[in-house]
DNA sequence: ATTTTGTCTTTGACGACTCAAAGAGATTAT
DNA sequence: ATAATCTCTTTGAGTCGTCAAAGACAAAAT
């Protein structure tokens, strides 16, 4: 069995994986992990010699089959637990990831399995982030419509949430844009880099970027 | 904060603390974690320059206030954790033991205080054994009455299982010697070291070192 | 009073994870 | 083409938790 640290390293990997040619430099685990470059180069020697990558020295990572397996089991027990932390246990959705971060790694099969049956099998997290099934070998991505360009004075619904730092968080709270929100883009200025949105019963303004992180989805 | 290790170190003292002279040999902490001697010199010595505990070199082991502190803590996650996952997970109360002793490091103390209030406050786990307030810092002990020493003819109710094993969590199952069930002693033999009981509906035979691990109460 | 036995401690070593600092490779700028 | 910069790897070291094996102590047996 692996570590925590050892899926808290896959889970990294995995999520960074986009596309085909999935790999991941270790500069950037470095920055998500919170630990030195030595410390990824170690570790991604040992986990590559256990099988679960495959790593080009001064390229990157490349997570293999069996090491892809094992981080979306680990994803999946993260998202299932935020979920049922928000749907069970009512926590605020802006504290749960943290809490995610460590029970994931303590929670058997057979209780997941139990929280799932219990959420009656949901397909995404409390921010909307897609749930991997059982045996699902793929890491669905977003699809790319954003507050930022999608088309204007039309009727949306957010879809997800791709930035899950608590600040972000705070603000998605403040203004309402959840997953399942209603939001329209009033107005959306290149220039200024501002993006004004009508929600339900309020609007609220934005920048370029962080309207980047609200996928939406048309209604 | 302690590591996952520690927490159990605390914790097997804790619940090896009986009376007033509360030390505990080394050698039976080797026994209960499942580690050699050595390793239990050690780690001793370490938590006990933590502060967590007071060391007698060949004697034993004394939790200190702040060590004591700790463990009831553990202990409290634990139950809690236990009455959670069998009274909102619909576990089976034989496997509980098991994902508690991993998710009791895991919880947060905002996680522990939603499973508790949606629990109701309980005052005891699955098991019978009494679940720690929030502040208190003792460990009630059993009152020594149990199927190997109660009056025979009179109705009990079975209080608390002081034995977790698997097997003999089964034989309880199997018999409904669990508790909350009625059980009066039809004959207690101590030449054969046989009990016989009367349940609701059934009846159970069991020797006298198994009649000892079931604590009971008169109603 | 010795010896034996059982328990505990010490010592040396190892795997997992980490860092700081120095070194090597590759990319970009001049 | 050379230098500067950026990124990654290597090296040496430290902490934590563990073991095996050897040593010390104390209680019990002779
Ligand atoms: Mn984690
Ligand atoms: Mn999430
Ligand atoms: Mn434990
Ligand atoms: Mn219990």
């Amino acid at each position: 069995m692996p570590t925590s640290t050892v899926e808290n390293y896959l889970k990294a990997i995995l999520v960074r994986s986009t596309g085909d040619e999935a790999v991941v430099a270790t500069g950037a685990l470095a920055e998500a992990l919170g630990v030195t470059p030595g410390t990824i180069t170690t570790m991604v020697k040992s986990m590559a010699s256990r099988g679960l990558l495959e790593h080009q020295p001064r390229e990157g990572v490349r997570l293999t089959p069996e090491g892809r397996t094992l981080a979306m089991a680990v994803v999946r027990k993260h998202r299932l637990v935020e979920t049922f932390l928000v749907q069970v246990l009512h926590m605020d959705w802006k504290e749960v990831h943290e809490e995610a971060e460590a029970l994931e790694h303590a929670i058997s099969d057979r209780v997941l399995l139990r929280i799932d049956a219990i959420l009656g099998y949901p397909v995404a997290d409390p921010h909307g982030d897609p749930i991997p099934s059982r045996k699902s070998h793929l890491l669905e991505r977003g699809k790319g419509v954003t507050l930022a360009t999608c088309e204007a004075l039309k009727p949306f619904r957010v879809e997800r949430i791709l930035d899950q730092s608590p600040v972000f968080l705070e603000f998605i709270q403040r203004t309402g844009l959840k997953p399942g929100a209603r939001v329209r883009v009033r107005d959306r200025d290149p220039a200024s880099g501002v993006v004004r949105c009508d929600l339900k019963d309020s609007e609220a303004t934005l920048g370029l970027p962080e309207a980047a992180k609200i996928e939406v989805k048309a209604v």
